[in-house]
DNA sequence: GAGTGTGAATCCTTTCACAGCT
DNA sequence: AGCTGTGAAAGGATTCACACTC
């Protein structure tokens, strides 16, 4: 789903399947973690417990990637990091344009998990003039007359969007046309793009929406009998947040404050 | 993903299809959107393109829910927005804690997405003293030591965490503890609940990774001539238009103003 | 013995295409 | 004539289970 299926049937099978790019940085981020408590080796067992997903899962989506496990032994723990890395396309470094510095942008130019991997805030910018200038996370705001230029300047080819919806169809039209060919978009509404340019969305509101569903489900199921089903054991978590959907995000408008 | 599953054979088999739960709510949030223009009736065509889905999958997914449509004619707005919202459950209304009023927590809090569809910001959650009593979007910031009492005086079922990942299991787990059966995570760890209590993330970082990744072989594509360098000083060109999505193909705009 | 790598089976999702209603 | 609702086909993703390697 999400982002660019298109090319694909033809040349060469470099074929990993999303699911399992989508689960790469989770991997990844479990490694690290090992990596920094200097942990020599993982088994697929210990590391998909540390990621939250099964281990037969986690050997399948390593397959894709080559054979770089041991067998009797496990994972070579600065190895595998490399390689995810690599194939991530985080072994070099990205810079990113965040465009929309209210609450929702300032907490993403803060937020220090960009930086560490891969990604560097190029620039914020922001339409408000009494914005510009103003440092935020220690990078000066810049207004968004000079959207292009900044654009250029810097070879970004990632933004991030976190407008009010009503203004986010146009910067995306603007952040394209000046060479942006990946956009991660926080407003809710569905933008529409050209082919060739992936966007994937994070929508707060959505997410709450389905753990709602579920969460009247188990209202509804208690009422039918208290059972007696033992309760607990422990699960871990997965979901995979922020459902990607196709090349473009969610939905038309309702706006927020 | 997610949810606690399958408990029980299900009797009752409300047997609503994940993938289709995901997309009720930019369903939803489309309708609205025809709703306040008042437009009565949409076709299952003209309701897809505003969702960015195909129309053969919003058919498919609004059969799980009944037959609510028309032949011939499409599906009524108002009704459609009404079946949906009891569907998620959202003609009640939700209480939601957030805990971690840091720049993202406030950015939650301030987030008008959540008021405006059946959830309501119950308390704000913050283990900083500093914080407590300040009002971050109108509301009083408690501390977190009183997180147990807040839960059960206010009945919430859902909880926000916006904490840093180091103090997220430890928040996860007095949620539970209290009461709490749905989590919306947005701290860069994996949470691990007792069963019946579902779990969504919200990963900004892994949104961009995955982003990486593709942008990363679109510049591996076009290796065959140009540069050398970096995706830093990248001149891009190619987008076709033509967005998939839309199956009317309308062709989006490409131009800033 | 321990643990990877992977065909084969299973399950879930999407897409097709058309019968059937209005 | 137009558009929904849905079986059936196709495609992915996940899980199983075991041969194979260290």
């Amino acid at each position: 789903m999400a982002t660019g299926r298109t090319h694909r049937p033809a040349t060469r099978s470099r074929g990993i399947p999303e699911a399992t790019v989508a689960r790469l940085p989770l991997y990844l981020r479990a490694l690290t973690a090992l990596s920094e408590r200097s942990v020599p080796t993982v088994s697929s067992e210990e590391l998909a417990a540390a990621a939250g997903v099964n281990s037969a899962k986690l050997r399948k989506d390593f397959s894709y990637l080559g054979s770089y496990g041991t067998r009797g032994v496990g994972y070579d723990v600065e190895y595998l990091v490399y390689q995810i890395s690599r194939e991530l396309g985080l072994t070099q470094d990205w810079p990113v344009v965040i465009v929309g510095i209210g609450n929702l942008g300032a907490a993403l130019a803060n937020y220090g998990g960009f930086a560490s991997r891969g990604f560097r805030v190029a620039a914020l910018i922001d339409a408000d003039p009494a914005m510009a200038g103003k440092p935020v996370a220690g990078i000066p705001v810049q207004h968004s007359d000079d959207l292009e230029k900044i654009i250029q300047d810097n070879g970004v080819s990632i933004g991030v969007i976190a407008t009010p919806a009503g203004a986010a169809q146009a910067v995306c039209d603007r952040l394209v046309a000046a060479g942006v060919t990946s956009i991660l978009n926080f407003a809710p509404t569905v933008l529409t793009v050209p082919d060739g340019v992936d966007v994937r969305k994070v929508d707060l509101s959505i997410e709450l929406q389905i753990l709602a569903f579920h969460e009247q489900r188990k209202a509804g199921e208690e009422a039918a009998h208290s059972d007696g089903t033992g309760p607990a054991a422990v699960t871990r978590e997965e979901s995979d947040a922020s459902a990607d959907q196709g090349p473009d995000g969610d939905v038309p408008a309702v706006m927020p404050a």
